[in-house]
RNA sequence: GCGGGAGUAGCUCAGUUGGUUAGAGCGCCGCCCUGUCACGGCGGAGGUCGCGGGUUCGAGUCCCGUCUCUCGCGCCA
């Protein structure tokens, strides 16, 4: 017998929940658990016993001297019983339960801990309110659902060390209480008793670390990083703190980490592709698409589209300039401004139609402009208007066909590629164009350097600052710097973004340009970033890497919506913890020896 | 900070056009039941309809305000 099967034998349990089998029959055993569903017939109670591994039918009648115990028991109470194992009587087994043949005959009843009535009942897989469920995240957790998505995170972190390991990466620890970044996001800040007036911050990601990893010489680094961020949650992000699978390397070029990693993804995903429906296993990418940006945006309206997705989106403007249709051809009057179509495969019905038609009106827009086509024509006004050569060659070009339609977007690309695609996932999940069995990965490669801030009027990073500009020192010093493409790119899967990363700059004065150009000067770069600035200037490699979130792949893993369905102990949306009740004030003592006085905002 | 949705029994929900004593299922309590596995049957307790105003003869229902939760936007280099 295993180590590790001997120690789940205590003096409270001689086996599991779901270690007994038709051929333990006639033993003596002892089983402690919850008491999952009681069934009692008056004569005769039945007890499903349940623990972490499974599930046990255990029954009592008036014989044995643990009836009456037996009878005061509620769900959810935590007992231990004696007994015999015994079959079930002949046309009794259960088909259904792994431990369905047998059964044990209790003659002894222990409550090892009794419960008060529930505010969620674990039996069953009805849906409950958050503030219940984290309130009593216990008993939600007891609760088959959450109880496997756990153990499902567990597994699926295991394989990822057990990947990342054999692929020649080695873990490290980088420091939790570290030194505020500027820009990204808003730090978490920790105050400094010693240093009276100063401030640790939690990091955001171990980003300058990792850098620093490899100018000193390890060259392959990896880490199931806990990285923090104070801003406002959402499904797919979470309040606070999250992990990212964090890594990098030296002496490589973009295409050497994403060979090195895309099979690593696919087998993880590979792996776990049978949680949702078993022996039904959802299909994954075999070979990883990759999409620059630009492309990314003009077809899917996204730089983190959904690919399950079939819909792409195509610039016709040209079918509508100088047409009868004036709103359209008046709009392309205007320099840059574009009409982008949406194919509807099978949308050709007037009530669908109508109904994008009024969500775009919900979303703020004008409308939604659509042609429907029916019986070798196009219908609709905006067909009416144009005429039937123009609607052909739209017809056409977007490959639609007779029961199809198209919706049309106008303007300038910049400001409604959002909407149109928004559009384009309404269409596509309206109309069930969307293959829910498999995982549609993509790479979005060639993420722009720069972008212009409307607000500030002024060149900001678009994303990482520390990416290595593609054409290097030239293209900083020559090009226009919102033409400049940046060695960065991300992991995109089923419409979430999942893995972000990058070459870096490692030419600090390549970096000093680069942070010059979006408006800071070369002791900014000092003050902020000295530690990495200072190793530049003393042999760094060229390296890159990337990060994923550990969170929302294993979300995706477990086929879930929300981050909180795969998390142990997540906060709510106002980042409030229900169970631990953080945060708190502090106490004065506290609070004098950070020296530190609160300085409130009024209420009301 | 802004927008959508929600808040009625311990839990999930219903509650019509504003009209008698606010209902159901699960759970809880009591009684009955020896083969159930969502066991079944009979009976019972349990409600500040989120909170505060207002309209009205009368408000769970209409109006105003407010609080809480949630989804999204902003934010997340």
């Amino acid at each position: 017998m295993s180590t590790a099967a001997q120690n789940l034998i205590s003096r409270y349990r001689s086996h599991t929940c779901a270690g007994l089998r038709s051929n333990d029959i006639g033993t003596e055993a002892r089983l402690a658990g919850w008491a999952h569903r009681i069934r009692d017939h008056g004569g005769v109670m039945f007890i499903d016993l349940r623990d972490h591994y499974g599930l046990t039918q255990v029954v009592i009648d008036p014989e044995s001297p643990a009836f009456k115990d037996a009878e005061k028991v509620r769900a959810e109470w935590c007992i231990g019983i004696t007994g015999k194992v015994r079959r079930r009587p002949a046309g009794t087994e259960n088909a259904n339960m792994p431990t369905g043949e047998i059964e044990i005959f209790v003659t002894g009843l222990d409550v090892l801990g009794a419960s008060q009535e529930l505010p969620l009942p674990v039996f069953g897989d009805q849906d409950y309110p958050e503030e219940t469920r984290l309130k009593y995240r216990f008993l939600d957790l007891r609760r088959e659902r959450l109880h496997n998505n756990i153990m499902l995170r567990g597994a699926v972190i295991d394989e990822i060390r057990v990947q990342m390991k054999s692929a020649g990466f080695f873990e490290f620890q980088t420091p939790i209480l570290t030194s505020s970044s500027p820009e990204g996001a808003r730090d978490f800040l920790v105050p400094s008793r010693l240093h009276p007036g100063k401030f640790y911050a939690l990091p955001q990601a171990p980003q300058q670390y990792k850098q620093l990893i490899m100018m000193a010489g390890f060259d392959r680094y990896f880490q199931i990083a806990p990285c923090f961020r104070d801003e406002d949650p959402r499904a797919d992000r979470f309040y606070g703190e999250f992990y990212q699978l964090d890594l990098e390397m030296s002496f490589v070029e973009q295409g050497n980490i994403l060979g090195a990693m895309e099979p690593i993804y696919r087998s993880v995903f590979e792996r776990f592709a049978d949680y949702t429906e078993k022996g039904k296993p959802k299909a994954v990418t075999a070979s990883f698409p990759m999409i620059p940006y630009a492309e990314s945006m003009r077809k899917y309206g996204s730089d983190k589209p959904d690919l399950r997705n079939p819909i792409e989106m195509q610039d016709v403007s040209e079918h509508f300039r100088g047409s009868g249709f004036k709103i359209f051809s008046r709009i392309l009057e205007e320099a840059g401004n574009q009409i982008w179509g949406i194919p509807a495969p099978t949308g050709g019905s007037r009530a669908f139609c109508d109904r994008m038609n009024s969500w775009a009106q919900g979303e703020g827009q004008p409308g939604l402009g659509y042609i429907m086509f029916k019986d070798g024509v196009g219908q609709g006004p905006l067909a009416n208007n144009i005429g039937p050569e123009r609607v052909e060659a739209l017809r056409q070009q977007l490959g639609l066909k007779d029961g199809d339609a198209a919706f049309f977007v106008a303007g300038n690309p910049e400001k409604f590629v959002r909407f149109a695609g928004l559009a384009r996932t309404r269409v596509g999940e309206d109309l069930n164009l969307v293959d829910k069995d498999c995982f549609a990965f993509a790479w979005i490669v060639d993420f722009p350097m720069y972008e212009y801030n409307d607000d500030e009027k002024k060149v900001d990073f678009s994303h990482n600052p520390f990416s290595m500009p593609q054409g290097g020192m030239d293209a900083l010093t020559t090009q226009d710097p919102l033409t400049i493409k940046a060695f960065q790119y991300d992991l995109v899967c089923n419409g979430y973004e999942l893995a972000s990363g990058g070459i870096r700059n490692h030419r600090p004065e390549a970096m000093v340009k680069a942070f010059e150009i979006a408006g800071y000067s070369e002791q900014t770069v000092i003050d902020r970033f000295g530690g990495m600035y200072r190793a530049f200037q003393y042999g760094a490699p060229p390296h890159g890497g990337m990060a994923a979130g550990i969170d929302r792949i294993v979300m995706l893993l477990a086929g879930e919506q929300n981050l909180r369905e795969i998390a142990m102990f997540p906060m709510n949306q106002q980042a409030v913890d229900l169970l631990m009740n953080a945060p708190v004030e502090a106490s004065n003592k506290q609070l004098r020896e950070l020296h530190i006085r609160t300085n409130l905002p009024e209420k009301g």
